[in-house]
DNA sequence: CGCGAGCGTTTGAACGTTCACAGCCACGGC
DNA sequence: GCCGTGGCTGTGAACGTTCAAACGCTCGCG
């Protein structure tokens, strides 16, 4: 006696319904998909008796009848922590909420290879697992967009794809917008020359994030007070690259950072030479990262909700045979103020 | 000419397989199910088809026939990062990767009220998205496992059930054992005093870390020199605690940390004071976040592969109609020293 | 030599849904 | 009164898989 006895009562078909109202199974399925074309009194009574029933149609005979499993694959992995600052987890988290909308869910698949690979990716499709792809953190060399072209399948990335600059199914965030509004806060707050702290040229991305803060620093007419370094996304390196530019940029001034774990060395750092965050410098960082919230470091926010939006609903477009957008998206992210960056407020 | 053409060439299904190979579908399937009740050359030939026509089982009409989703879901909210000290990403990562040694796949939804809601899991349910749940982050007063079981939908939590101490369907980390540990590398060390900052008591956790923490002091000896001290999970409250009872354990000594997050406010603290973290005070946290990594904490680290897996084995067996384990499954952590509690080494 | 057992294979049915089409009815124009 | 039309509802088929049962073959035994 291993067998199991399926939950009490079995749950509700389009059959079931169908009996209770009287009607076919496939007046059933036109109130639930195409209200329009049933008689209004039908309509009322099938949907009384689905409310009744709790009806909800099986994903896997819609998926099997479909040919389209209703479904997008993530691709987690462990390095994800390291890239795109910790913010990865709450992508998945926007992209889990946001699928509702788009009425799909999502899948999530690992690979505990160091090198992301499109094995995981293959078993996917093969498996009819899923209808396409969101890639969250594409680099260079990326095997991922050639083969999902050649193989068909749609996807939509978070951030440009750098060997493709053709491909606009991606959505990001305005980098440069980002730290021009963190230097247009740090003025306003009277901080008289900002640094930045940046990674090395070369990554689109910090480009960017470095462009908007130059440009920001002409506009004010601090650009010839300001100083740049750069440094790698990890916590040593950006220690011994900050401590000079905090000597640089003197009490008094300010360092904008490509990302929050940077911002985080420099208030390290800062600390440990008995100077106050905010007070003594003001420290921005950028992602909106846990890590900054728990610090009391001012970031540069992602619209990670906005990013999963849009991602899905160029999914659904490629699903539904649209071509690709005549061009990427590019989303705002909001600067949220903290005590590293208030003059006047003591950082606890 | 809305109409998708669907991936140039459709995948194959065992039809094709079976045409191919000159046997029925049945037989097909048996290969890929019951391998044992196939003649070993006809299995030999179908192999080679299925290998030559990378045909793999459609998930949907598998999940139809069967009745089961083959998926396991999992609920990912905003508050995510600040409950189990930041691992939720690295475990939803290993159970993605775990699943497919089960075969199954994780089903990802998100909730975006503040508190977690049943209605996430019973629109799951009803879909016939997933045949069961991993809990994550269970709490007193959580309406869930009463649900599900009402529902009669199997689930396995990460972590004990506070409400419901006869419920052995968990998995979870011996938090003494990793405390212990913690102490005995700092004893070996030469750390003369070991105090603790934990969370107020009546967290099952916290608890008993803890009395891990303590039953090492009094096997060492060193329990009447030791303090403890509480605070809650976020750093400014911790900040403050943190300083008296850096004072009372004094240079030399060493603190034991519930968690990474606390362990990082006692290094702040200790930082802002101009003394150095493992040389002048030893410090551990608890979780192996890459919070602690990366500020080169020494951390007791969870097995959260382990972890994943065994919920996935509980769950398995559930759908397979077995009654719940005898007791849950502790496992056991690694402690990882790093910088924090090396008395020889500086800290970069 | 007949018969049951065992093995390997095939066949029919079913899972729940939607598409394509057929059917029914009422209405209006000729 | 007949037929075409349009609105609404019902029927058969198909999506790809697995289960239960039937089938045919070989073998051993009485």
């Amino acid at each position: 006696m291993t067998k199991v006895t399926k939950g009490a009562n079995r749950r509700a078909t389009i059959n079931d319904v169908a009996r209770a109202a009287q009607v076919s199974r496939q007046t059933v399925s036109n109130v639930v998909n195409r209200p329009d074309r049933v008689a209004p009194d039908t309509r009322a009574r099938v949907e009384a008796e689905i409310e009744r029933l709790a009806y909800r149609p099986s994903s896997a005979a819609k998926s099997l009848r479909e040919q389209r499993a209703g479904a997008v694959g993530l691709e987690l992995n462990t390095l994800g922590h390291g890239r795109r600052g910790d913010i990865i987890y709450s992508f998945t988290v926007e992209l889990s909420i946001g699928a509702r909308g788009h009425d799909c869910h999502i899948v999530t698949f690992g690979s505990d290879s160091d090198r992301p690979s499109i094995t995981g990716y293959e078993a996917m499709v093969r498996a009819r697992l899923v209808d396409a792809f969101v890639l969250a953190d594409t680099h260079h060399d990326d095997p991922r967009p050639a083969w999902l072209d050649k193989a068909g399948i749609p996807y939509a990335t978070f951030g440009r794809v750098w060997d493709a600059p053709d491909f606009t199914g991606w959505a990001d965030v305005d980098g440069a917008a980002g730290t021009s509004a963190a230097v247009d806060h740090l003025v306003a707050e009277g901080y008289s020359r900002v640094g930045f702290l940046g990674w090395p040229e070369g990554s689109a991305t910090g480009d960017d994030r470095r462009r908007g803060w130059r440009e920001a620093c002409e506009r004010h007419g601090i650009y010839r007070e300001s100083l740049q370094a750069s440094t790698i996304q990890e916590l040593h390196p950006a220690e011994e690259a900050a401590a000079p530019l905090i000597e640089a940029v003197g009490t008094g001034g300010a360092i904008v950072c490509v990302s929050d774990v940077i911002a985080l060395a420099v208030q390290q750092v800062l600390l440990q030479s008995g100077r106050r965050p905010g007070i003594d410098l003001g420290i921005t960082g950028f992602d909106g990262s846990p890590l900054a919230e728990m610090n009391d470091i001012s970031s540069v926010e992602q619209p990670l909700d906005q990013i999963a939006d849009e991602l899905l609903s160029q999914i659904s477009d490629r699903l539904a045979g649209q071509p690709l957008p005549e061009q990427g998206t590019l989303l705002t992210p909001t600067f949220v103020p903290r005590a590293s960056s208030r003059r006047g407020v003591e950082h606890a």
